[in-house]
DNA sequence: TATGAATGAGGGTTCATTCAT
DNA sequence: CATGAATGAACCCTCATTCAT
């Protein structure tokens, strides 16, 4: 009745082949330029089998966002400690620290991300998949807020501003070191974010 | 000339036609989505006209950005007079607040730029266009800055910084006023400049 | 008998439910809309048993017409009482009176026949299958016509006109009320009935 | 500007070859199981074609089947001359004798309508299409019911009945000679049309 | 017997591009 | 210059059928 552990096993392969071509495809090509026809080619599984694992295109880079985005925050997070664990600057530029070191050791997740999230598809995704276990950035920083000593004006805003000045860089410099390379970079990003968050200082 | 001015008349208004339809289509649904039947359909055109003025959708695409961007550059410095324009920190946040109202201003032309203008497009669409008149910011830019009697460290990092920061966040914030309307975070958006600009500073 | 009863038991109930789910779905949608996909689905039972039991599509609808047709002249016949069973006009009437009566309680049936009755399917069907214990109409009727004092001229030709008038009319009538309902339309079906008949009478 | 008339005549041959290849195909295999690609395979076209003419194959089907319609309908009526054009049964039963003669003689268009038409789709594709100089059939018959001395009971009832004997019986006759050719079966059916009519009178 | 993952041929449809007019 | 009919490759997706478990 119940498939057998070989076939379990099996399944958990292809579908893993799928990701992994669909996200080598999509950091390659793009998205829009990627076929189905392409994904199975490289996944080397029958056409068919794709829609046994996913509903269409949309549906495995949805996947494949929120996957890595995930593994990027995890990562992020690992065994992290603070001196200070209240203090709102020195945790979020640790931890911009930190990313934009992951983001520079993986070239291919970054091409990935600029090349296939839009903050509409973000949000989107994000809004769609309430899946467990899925990190919560969000109540996170909501909570290193409440906790600190100094309030913020406008501390949505502050974060929007933050995360878009990171995403919006990063590209350019990790992946064409334009205008210089990240490493060169990096201090005058945490500058500038810890001049957005001084100004938003009461 | 051969051609009777009547005729030179009509080319223009093809090509004209076929721009803005482009322009349109390219603002309602998006680059990709937009079929060259769409385009001459809404120009009113045959589908062999399209190829006489342009290669193809890419090449449309290409005129359509630089022709924007150089109309709000124009527009953002047409008639300004500083009180202290050897000033970088007064030039640079009066241009940004114009720029910023500009796009606040036509809706269209930010989603056109937001669907169509990755930096990759950008710079490659920069370099292949030498075309006469186009506007020469980056000279005015390192004009001022030479001109400035403050010094300022990386100047092409500090400008990298504010133009990603700028563009990065128009497009939510005008088009779907997330997380607050462009009237709300103008004045943080300055204000980060402002910081980035006094932190580049000697 | 090797295989326990149980064993017999759910065999019997596999193939009932393929049967029964076959039959919704070709009311519902028709046969060429109908996939194997969905009928499994909805006898919940697995893809590959279907061809456990039934070769095709077809194989499954032939069954079903064949099963469908037997039980409605079973309950047309069942314990009717003729008051002069020698009289052709009277029993052909009165039976076929009872089965529209049957046809009209019975839409779903008059829908799957409709749309998966046509003549070609039928008599090969008829002739493919020689199961057991299938009700001899033909059979029944020869008797009735040699027992009968009147002679009629082309017996077949009669037959014919009945069967295809009364299939024809039905299912409008029946399940669209077009171009009046079953109700109103039987009388005057009837009369056209004992009319045919009358006009081969000798 | 305006295409030449060799271009519009190709495009009229293309039209028909197209129409001319689905009806054969219709005919041969029936509607479901013809691709568009067996269509334009036999009409030598491409592709692509189709979609120039067709929006898909139930258009396409809608125009044989009206045209087809219509062409019998003029032929039956093409020339007719009735020694007493108010007579209702002289009039029909020499309609019907005619149509059943045209089909006879026309062993495609009974076996491409017999695999296509169902009450259904006519009455569907009637009501979409109001195209001009389409037959207007029952026009003619509610005149000639106005027209004549003698009244009738329901006569939307009768005119109904006629119609489908006459449908449901010709495809076997006919095409299979079953259960005897049209030769044989027309004085009968159209017996049976005498008697429809005359129950009817009042 | 029973399962359901896997297959891949084939379906309908779109569209950039060409070329005779 | 301008046209738009014609093309056919490539797209996404469905589904009957097989077969290892």
């Amino acid at each position: 009745m119940r498939s057998g552990e070989k076939t379990e096993k099996k399944k958990a392969e292809k579908r893993s082949a799928l990701l992994n071509a669909a996200f080598q495809l999509f950091t390659e090509q793009g998205f829009q330029k990627t076929s189905i026809s392409d994904i199975v080619n490289r996944a080397a599984v029958a056409k068919g089998t794709f829609y046994l694992y996913f509903k269409d295109k949309y549906h495995i880079r949805t996947h494949l966002i929120t996957g890595k985005a995930e593994q990027i925050f995890m990562k992020a997070t690992d065994g992290i400690i603070f001196e200070d664990p209240d203090n709102v600057e020195e945790v979020t530029v640790t931890l911009a620290s930190r990313i934009l070191d992951i983001l520079n050791e993986d070239h291919p997740i970054v091409s990935f991300l600029a090349k296939n999230l839009s903050w509409g598809v973000f949000k989107k995704d994000i809004e769609d998949q309430t899946e467990k276990g899925s990190f919560d950035f969000q109540g996170m920083y909501r909570d290193l807020l409440k906790r600190s000593p100094i309030r913020y004006r406008d501390p949505e805003i502050m974060i929007f501003l933050i995360i878009e000045l990171i995403g919006s860089t990063s590209y350019n410099s990790i992946l064409y070191n334009d205008p210089v390379p990240m490493n060169e970079l990096k201090p005058h990003l945490l500058d500038a974010i810890r001049g957005i968050i001084r100004s938003h200082a009461t």
